[in-house]
DNA sequence: TTTCATGAAACTTCATATGTTGCGAGATGA
DNA sequence: TCATCTCGCAACATATGAAGTTTCATGAAA
C-alpha cells in the first residue's frame, strides 16, 4: 500500500519555517523538501483552517507560523490534517453479518482501537517547540549549521 | 491509502475451516467470503509454508488445519502473512541527512515503535480458539446457526 | 483417463498518495 | 495603471500496491 507521509512532511515544513524570520513561500519549501510547491500548500490547508499558520499573497508573502510552537502538538497537527487513517490494516467487511467476520473484527478492532489511543496520546504530548528544541540539540551535536540558501540543514 | 484486508481476511477463512469436518475448497471459500479462489489461495500460501494448514491436490482436496487452534495466536497469523506494514503513516525520507527531519522522524518512530508492540503483544495474547469461542458465543446469543450450504453463518 | 483440486505466473482493475499544469485572485511595488 | 509575486483551487497525470482474473501445469482420486 502507499503510505502517507504529509504527516511526516508537514512537521519537517513547520520546522522549517520556524527557523525563517520572514514569511516562507511555498516555492523555497518545496525546494527544500524536493517537491512541488502545490503539494506543501495542500498539507498547509488544513493548517492554514485550523489557524495554526497564516499565508499571505503578493511580494513578500508566503507562510508563517501564527502560535506559540510550544501551543502545537503532533496531534494538533495530525487533526488538521483531517485525522488521516492510521493504520494500513482494514477488516474486509466494515459491518458484517457474517458472526465469524462479526468476532474476527472484534478481536481486531479493539487492538487498533488501543494502539489508535496510543498513538494520539503519544502525539499529543510532543509539542513543535520539543520537536525544535530536538533539532537545535542535533545541530550542537553533529556539528552541522542550516544552510541558509535551502533553509535545510545541511 | 488502500488498506490491507488479508489479515482479517485469512482469520476469517481459517474459523470456517475450523466449522468443517472435511477439506475446504478454495473455491467454497472464495464463494462464502465473496472473492475468487486464488485470492484465497494466495493469502494461504503463507500460512501453509508456516505449516499452520495444509492443502491436498485431487478429489477430496483442499484446505485442512493443521495445528490445535488453542497453539495459533493472531500474531502467528500475522507473521505468516509475512508481517505486511502496520501504519498507513511513512516518514518522508527514511535516512534524512537533514537535521529536521532526524529530528521529527524521531518522535514519530518512537510512537510507532511502541504502538507496533502493543499490537504485536494484543495479537500474540488472542488465540485462534479463543476467536472460534466468541464466535459460537455470538451465535449462541444471536439465535443465528451456521449455514452449511455456503460454510457461513447466516 | 477424466475430473477435481492446488500452485504459480501474468495480467487487469481499482484506489489513492503524490506530482504537475494552468489560471484566477489578491497584494506589492514601480 | 501595470508588471510581478504569491497563494487558492481545480483538473489532470503518474506511481504504487492490494485485489481480482485468466491461464496453464501438476498431482490425486474416482
Amino acid at each position: 500500500m502507499k503510505r502517507d507521509s504529509r504527516l511526516s512532511g508537514v512537521l519537517h515544513v513547520l520546522l522549517h519555517m520556524a527557523e525563517a524570520d520572514a514569511p516562507v513561500t511555498s516555492e523555497a519549501m518545496a525546494k527544500a523538501m524536493r517537491t512541488n510547491p502545490v503539494v506543501i500548500r495542500r498539507i498547509m490547508a488544513g493548517l492554514r483552517d485550523a489557524g495554526f499558520v497564516h499565508s499571505e499573497k503578493g511580494h513578500g508573502g508566503g507562510w508563517t507560523i501564527a502560535r506559540d510552537l510550544a501551543d502545537i502538538t503532533l496531534r494538533d497537527v495530525y487533526a488538521a490534517l483531517g485525522s488521516p487513517e492510521l493504520f494500513a490494516m482494514a477488516n474486509r467487511t466494515e459491518t458484517p453479518g457474517c458472526l465469524v467476520e462479526q468476532a474476527v473484527n472484534a478481536a481486531l478492532n479493539s487492538a487498533f482501537q488501543d494502539a489508535t489511543a496510543l498513538l494520539l496520546n503519544r502525539f499529543g504530548a510532543v509539542t513543535l517547540a520539543a520537536l525544535s528544541a530536538d533539532f537545535h540539540a542535533r545541530m550542537v551535536t553533529s556539528g552541522k549549521f542550516i544552510d541558509l540558501e535551502s533553509g535545510h540543514a545541511a
